[in-house]
DNA sequence: TCCATAATTCATGAAATATTGAAGTATAAA
DNA sequence: TTTATACTTCAATATTTCATGAATTATGGA
């Protein structure tokens, strides 16, 4: 991750349709969205959609795969790591608590305990 | 935190000399900086700097305290933690593993057995 | 092949943002 | 009080970004 990549993927996370395109794909998970249920969704017209959509894939934060007619986006979680990692880098300087805030905010989606053992997987 | 002060950050952070001084001020830490030290340190103008850091202020990504003639910027780690949470929210879906990459991102900065037992207080 | 559906690309005018120099405010020291 | 330092605010221009409508590409079915 670069600087300019870095800007890119802010950029696109600074315009409210593409932020709302994210935390929706976020939410959808690995299942992803079509781009077309993602503009009704977003009461947002087609071309527009695209165009923000595609500023997100160049930004590494979704990407698209093909399904027949339509065309699927997923939120890009490797790339979102990347984005964050580049951002909090050696933001503790030999002060771990520092940044204890940080590890809260993810804890309620993701306890270090239950990495592997989903909550619910039986509804 | 709702969508307008998320969109104003991550619109702060999609400038690069803003982008630089946010990073630059989280690898400061909590000690923070002075405004003129901070143009020195990224080779901007005092006027152009002070303009940027406001920005980042009314972001709430950092925050100012005047020291004598000095204004002091400091990162807001709570601030940005409100943000990733914002971003994040409802991320897994009852798939902890989904994000799991975000949680190893932060690790190396902030391992879930040391948060309160800092590497090294003693140089 | 022909048509419909799903989505993207292109060009344009309108709106938002950035940088600059000049002027202004606040604190400290002589 | 006068001067210097540290920083901010203001106003204007230049640049960038955005949404829109029209045209284009790609896939699937009749």
């Amino acid at each position: 991750m670069d600087i300019t990549q870095a800007l890119t993927a802010f950029a696109a996370l600074s315009q409210p349709l593409r932020l709302d395109a994210f935390r929706l794909l976020i939410k959808a998970g690995a299942t992803g969205m079509a781009a077309g249920d993602i503009a009704v969704a977003l009461g947002a017209k087609p071309n527009t959609t695209s165009q923000n959509l595609a500023h997100l894939v160049q930004a590494r934060l979704i990407f698209s795969t093909r399904a027949g007619r339509s065309i699927i986006y997923t939120a890009d979680m490797q790339g979102l790591s990347a984005l964050l990692h580049f951002l909090l880098e050696d933001c503790c300087g030999g002060r771990p608590d520092a940044c204890a805030s940080l590890i809260e905010t993810l804890a309620p989606c993701c306890p270090p305990n239950s990495q592997n053992t989903p909550k619910d997987l039986t509804s």
